[in-house]
DNA sequence: TGTTCTACCTGCTTTATCCA
DNA sequence: TGGATAAAGCAGGTAGAACA
């Protein structure tokens, strides 16, 4: 049962909107490439544990704070008796350890995932007990990716495995009925957890510098134009949406990247590139958001 | 096929506000 | 105080859908 559903990173909504108006260094590619990654793994972990009947309260994307450290948590499973930590991963390719320390094929050295799990279950263990949450944790980390393997893995290291994955959930279903306090606990965590990440690393971007225009909703291009009064259409994959709702997008996008800048018409029309007529984003921008002050400083906010 | 209706467009003007 | 700016109002035009 999921209490607390999943959520596209912030970072990630960022970099997916940038994606088609700027274009990336190496690093950042990689990075977004990671992040992307990351959340399909953590995404795929939650449909997998859907399926079926657990007795776990699932929590997801959790973010605490514990004497000045700030941690981050995949996914929390609280049964009956326990706390299960799980650590998501995505890896894809082969791996090997050495001495506790991870390696790709390359023999480039990566961070390593049982460390990481380490620090989340101290901290954890630290912020439940500040709480009065007394329960034992068990944590491991879950490997999503099938084309993931390690090479000299120890069978003590707290993980799971691509291929263990259906002998693992059927330890979980095996689990006794959530009492109520569980339920109670459930939200006592979840009360304490913290909206932004102080460390969100997104690319440098400004307005001026980035690629004006609507973005296609089918393929990302920015291709796109007016082939109808009321519809648009991608250059590139051919396909068409309403303008309203492809106005609105666009607003999305500009409301997440610019939170400091005003919604009004100019702005919109600007960011969507003229490709639809201001008067157009004024009849859409007053349908759907509320309409503040007059003249010159109007502006337009969330009803 | 022609007519009517509706929705949306552009262009111009008006109104309100900001700011040097 | 007047120029600049932003949105609204209005008029006329266009395109597409519905219907006889």
């Amino acid at each position: 049962m999921f209490l607390k559903q999943r959520k596209i990173p912030i970072e990630l909504e960022v970099y997916n909107y940038l994606q088609a108006r700027t274009d990336f260094s190496e690093d950042e590619n990689n990075y977004y490439g990671n992040l992307a990654k990351g959340f399909l793994g953590e995404v795929q972990f939650d449909e997998w544990l859907q399926e079926g009947s657990i007795n776990l309260l699932i929590l997801c994307d959790l973010l605490f704070e514990v004497t000045h450290t700030t941690f981050q948590i995949d996914s929390l499973g609280i049964a009956h008796n326990k706390i299960y930590l799980f650590e998501i991963k995505n890896y894809e390719g082969d791996f090997y350890l050495e001495a506790d320390r991870w390696y790709t094929m390359g023999h480039n050295e990566i961070k390593s995932p049982v460390l990481q799990l380490k620090r989340s279950e101290s901290l954890l263990r630290q912020f439940l007990k500040d709480i009065g949450v007394m329960l034992p944790i068990e944590s491991c980390i879950i490997f999503m990716n099938p084309e993931f393997h390690l090479y000299n893995s120890s069978r003590e290291l707290p993980i799971v495995f691509p291929s263990q994955l259906n002998r693992f959930k059927n330890k979980l279903h095996v689990l006794p009925a959530v009492p109520r306090t569980s339920h109670q606990i459930a939200q006592k965590i979840v009360s304490h957890h913290m909206n932004k990440s102080r460390f969100t690393r997104v690319p440098a971007y400004q307005f001026d510098q980035l690629r004006k225009g609507i973005v296609c909703c089918n393929c990302g291009s920015i291709a796109t134009r007016l082939v109808h009064k009321n519809a648009l259409g991608c250059d590139d994959c051919q396909s068409k949406e309403e303008v309203d709702a492809a106005v609105l997008r666009s607003v999305q996008e500009f409301r997440l990247l610019f939170p400091e800048r005003m919604i009004t018409t100019t702005a919109i029309y600007e960011w969507c590139g003229m490709v639809v007529s201001r008067r157009a984003i004024c009849r859409i921008l007053k349908h759907h958001f509320l309409l503040v002050g007059k003249g010159k400083s109007c502006h337009y906010q969330v009803e």
